[in-house]
DNA sequence: CACCAACCTGGTAGTAACTATCACTGAGGT
DNA sequence: ACCTCAGTGATAGTTACTACCAGGTTGGTG
């Protein structure tokens, strides 16, 4: 009886996805993501070129790939508040960032982020995936989704939130994560929505 | 003298332009994105394949390609406002909405919109796009962008400001364009950013 | 221990979005 | 009437991605 179906078994799947992704992000940050082909990552990791297609779906995958959308979903649900949607919304981002830029991925999220940044295919697909995310938060806020309008409203207030977010972490990573990210994405939100949300490690107001 | 470089070569080159954007959509409606290659786009439009690509680089053009960004721009640096950025942005992009909404290309615009809301590739480079657009209200904002944290957060504003656009939009599109566009996108800017905006026919503050 | 089942992996085409290059045609100006 | 060059077309290539099929490894069962 398998306490965790097939342990070996999703041990040497989970190295080497994480060993392609890893052989990925180096090769285009070193040599271009579009001069880069699936064949020459999978050659660095050791694979073939059919192994990484069953691994990450899409070449833009290899960089976008993560899971961190569950973390914030939960966080939203876990807000149980009575307050604003957008500083419902932001306080669980903000928290969210200081887990994620707390561990200890930080140089390989740094550089999965130049990627995004900089290439417009990775780019685009990760608007994307904000924009899914969009979805996910707004399942979770919950708010009687029956109403079609308070639904467009969630919406309304989740995508301003998102693209907040979007321009911290872009003007973090262009800062090679110098910064506090909370702090960066509170700063975001103060200027699109007002000055409610203090800093990071909120003080007056 | 050509009072108008070449008129009668510009007058084809925007004609076939048009032809193959027209096909390309309404084949893209009735059979699927994916569905439909390029080589079947050019066929129906009574080109060759080769001169669909010099009209749009990439399939994904044949969707979004217009103009509408410079209309945007144009509406941002004439707003010689005072007032609070979201407010000066928002009321630029309500009053280009209404504009836009004004034509009568509206079955075409609403057929555009439906694909980029259901296929994917359309709405990842869709929202890529808004980014690039972003860049443009940023620099027509202007506001000494000498001051990097200045810059930041009129990048944090502008975003949030096209997030809650984007929101409208889709929301407009889902409803087959019977609501009036300006309004929902009123509505969805105080949804995100409180209630300052009234109505699209702003009187009062 | 032998066997079976379910994955994981690899190989071989095949499709389709582009790209580079060359050749042809016809409009615009001299 | 010539010359130039933008617009178009055909050919051949690269690359992301997708079936489809075959072999090997792992994990559990008689």
């Amino acid at each position: 009886m398998p306490d965790q179906r097939s342990t070996l078994r999703a041990q040497r799947r989970a190295d080497t996805q994480r060993t392609i992704q890893a052989q990925a992000v180096r090769l285009f940050s070193e040599r271009g993501y579009d001069a880069t082909t699936v064949h020459h990552v999978a050659e660095a990791a050791g694979v073939s070129p059919m192994t990484v297609y069953r691994h990450f779906p899409t070449k833009e995958d290899l960089v976008l790939l993560d899971e961190r959308g569950q973390l914030v979903a939960e966080r939203i649900a876990a807000a149980p508040a009575a307050q604003p949607l957008v500083r419902r919304i932001g306080g669980a981002l903000i928290e969210s960032a200081a887990t994620l830029t707390g561990g200890n991925h930080r140089e390989f999220l740094l550089a999965r982020l130049r990627l995004m940044i900089s290439t417009p295919a990775l780019r685009a697909k990760h608007l994307d995936n904000q924009y899914a995310l969009q979805q996910v938060i707004v399942a979770a806020v919950g708010d009687d989704a029956t109403d079609p309008d308070t639904a467009f409203r969630v919406q309304a207030a989740a995508s301003a939130c998102l693209a907040a977010l979007h321009t911290a972490v872009v003007r973090w990573a262009e800062d090679d994560g110098r910064g506090e990210l909370p702090e960066l994405i509170a700063t975001a939100f103060n200027a699109a929505f007002g000055d409610d949300f203090g800093s990071a490690h909120p003080k007056a107001r």
